[in-house]
RNA sequence: GGAGGGGUACCAAAGCGGUCAAAUGGGGCGGGCUGUAAACCCGUUGACUUCGGUCUUCGAAGGUUCGAAUCCUUCCCCCUCCA
């Protein structure tokens, strides 16, 4: 079997494909272009599709050309397998502004050195915008049968629980059919990757290449990946787990990581690190939270580099240590005024989305800490003297939540 | 176009004149146990509060009533069946 595919199911990304031994062949015979298309409903992308970016980086290891479709015409559209949810109606500054944010993540990940494997950027936009109803409809509509759209579980599965499925819905699949085709001809993509719930939507693509202009070419999914705890990945309660420093810092991605679940520690080291296979197989028995650290420190590497990822790694040892003082954590800086304020108060300032009436209830259960000292009386004042002598001082909220107050 | 069903907190879902800031489950948060895990147990889950209470919530706007999530009117939205 050729590397590629080989490392891509060892990696546990497989799926299905299209016609695997054919594939095989033709990535053994040169190095192709692939692609994935990306939704950019989203000023960033988050975990969730961490999984589609690692196979292109894969794809660059094994000497292919990775395609990024960011799809500024699908965007427009919206994709169905979203469900019941309303689609927010995104301007067209927004759209773009998603796009060029979410470049900004793929040339972190991908490498862009090379000349012959660096990244090509599209946007479905161009073509997409451009197409003719009646046109459209006589070239390519004729190719696709109303039974044979009947039968993709995307459109099934609504039909069968009644549930409705607009027109527009319904020719997603074709537009997304459309890009595979249209990036055929003008890039010379032959394959295109995507998670297990856009089979249909690729096989679409790859019969119309197929009728249209008589080229063979190739799909290939990656399963859903669900965590041990049963709840899709990318979204934790505190909200997603952006790819973005902006949006969510290195340490806060770190943590991420760091509470994998025991039992998908194996899974994602192989999945969501560059560790070889071989190294994963020298260390899986190893002490579990190790693997842990290791596992975060792989990823966050990835994202926010290096020192980053060791300054989180550092700051969660002295976190976690039972009385640390919390000096290597990053300041806050408030002002006197809220200084001299109640407890309540501060804690709702430092921590916007905590209303008074929660800490409140906190303080009830004991999770308040000043400098580890639990604190008990919501009317507590800092002693600002103490502050300025001290320099820094550190509000725990729970277990997990430090941070350091400094004037 | 005709007939029926429905919109309740983060989600699902009860309530159908006062005892409703609204049962129950899930989720979240906090505590306990532990390993920053899982499982389990306990508490909590609108806001503000001088902890006595006060204010704002049940699709929207009006109305009836001492009193409405509950009754009436109009409007908006969703679903099912028939044409």
């Amino acid at each position: 079997m050729n590397n590629f595919l080989k490392e891509f199911k060892e990696r546990g990304y497989f799926y299905q494909c299209t016609n695997e031994i054919e594939l095989s062949e033709l990535l053994n015979k040169k190095s192709i272009h692939a692609y994935i298309g990306f939704d950019s409903t989203a000023p960033s992308l988050h975990v969730g599709s961490l999984l589609q970016i690692m196979c292109l980086r894969l794809l660059q290891k094994h000497g292919h050309r990775p395609i990024v479709l960011l799809g500024g015409g699908t965007t427009r559209i919206g994709d169905p397998s979203g469900k019941e949810e309303t689609r927010k109606i995104l301007s067209e500054k927004q759209i773009e502004s998603n796009i060029n944010n979410i470049k900004n993540i793929f040339k972190i990940f991908l490498k862009t050195s090379n000349p012959r494997l660096k990244p090509i950027f599209v946007n479905n936009y161009k073509w997409l915008s451009k197409l003719n109803y009646i046109n459209f409809l006589r070239d390519i509509g004729k190719h696709f049968t109303i039974n044979k759209m009947l039968t993709f579980d995307s459109v099934k599965l609504r039909l069968e629980r009644e549930q409705s499925l607009s027109y527009m819905e319904f020719n997603y699949m074709i537009l997304q059919a459309y890009d595979f085709y249209e990036l055929n001809k003008s890039n010379k993509c032959d394959l295109q990757i995507g998670g297990s719930d856009q089979w249909g939507n690729i096989v679409n693509g790859v019969d119309l290449i197929k009728r249209e202009s008589g080229n063979q070419a190739y799909g290939l999914t990656t399963p859903l990946i669900t965590l041990a705890s049963g709840t899709k990945m990318g979204k934790t309660e505190k909200g997603a787990v952006w790819l973005n420093k902006e949006m969510l810092s290195a340490y806060n991605y770190w943590q991420f990581w760091r509470n994998t679940d025991d039992r998908d520690v194996l899974k994602f080291l192989k999945m969501f690190t560059d560790l070889p296979l071989k190294e994963i197989e020298n260390v899986k028995n190893k002490n579990i939270n190790e693997l842990k650290v290791l596992l975060a420190n792989q990823a966050t590497e990835m994202l926010h580099g290096k020192t980053e990822s060791k300054k989180s790694e550092i700051l969660a040892k002295n976190i976690f240590k039972e009385n640390s003082t919390g000096e290597n954590l990053p300041g806050i800086k408030v002002n006197k005024d809220i200084l001299s304020k109640t407890i309540v108060e501060l804690i709702s300032f430092i921590n916007k989305d905590t209303s008074k009436s929660e800490v409140r209830r906190l303080i009830k259960s004991n999770a308040i800490k000043i400098d580890n000292v639990n604190i008990k009386d919501e009317k507590y004042t800092l002693d600002y003297k103490f502050l300025l002598e001290k320099g820094f001082i550190k509000i725990s909220i729970g277990k997990k939540k430090h941070y350091k107050i400094i004037i």
